[in-house]
DNA sequence: GCCAACGTTGGC
DNA sequence: GCCAACGTTGGC
């Protein structure tokens, strides 16, 4: 079992709208970067955990709790021509790039980036390096269970 | 394989 | 909107 951060703009989804979603489930598409789509294809695993992140908004940090809810599949927006994730490049049967589903479990107490680098414990996440700006990070169980119980305090 | 130019991310 | 940091592209 591994933890997971990953970034949505909440203007695109947001926790919420997984939380509104069928089954609280919605498949994760548009990444488009090999770093983060290797995460995806090669270490992602059904029941991972994963902190729901929302970037590129007034207050970015995390809204939720949510898990990885399938193995991985092509990401069905690179084969849209008309849409914005289209790669000429990919074809079905050599694609490019994938998704998974993720389904929102547990909303927390909405926990804001400037708390995050204000905790010790996560000191080292990967979020939270200088220059880091990938869509998808590993977080370390220490890292979860700290975040998890300021998720949980209540507000 | 180098590297300059360009594009994107994302906090502020 | 600014800008630092990083990724990608493509000529050579």
């Amino acid at each position: 079992m591994q933890y997971w951060l990953m970034k949505s703009e909440p203007d695109e989804v947001s926790f919420d709208d997984v939380m509104a979603a069928q089954a609280h489930t919605v498949a994760w598409f548009g990444v488009r970067n090999y770093q983060a789509r290797n995460f995806l294809r090669d270490q992602m695993a059904p029941g991972d955990g994963v902190l729901f992140y929302h970037s590129s908004c007034a207050a970015p940090g995390v809204a939720g709790i949510a898990e990885v809810a399938s193995t991985a599949y092509p990401d069905h927006s690179q084969f849209e021509t008309d849409g914005k994730y289209f790669d000429p490049k990919a074809t079905p049967d050599a694609p490019r790039w994938i998704s998974v589903d993720v389904r929102a479990l547990e909303p927390g107490r909405y926990l804001p980036l400037s708390e995050m680098r204000a905790m010790p414990e996560l000191e080292d996440m990967v979020l939270l390096q200088k220059g880091s700006r990938l869509s998808i990070t590993p977080v370390t169980a220490g890292q979860w269970q700290a975040v998890l119980k300021r998720l949980r305090q209540r507000a």
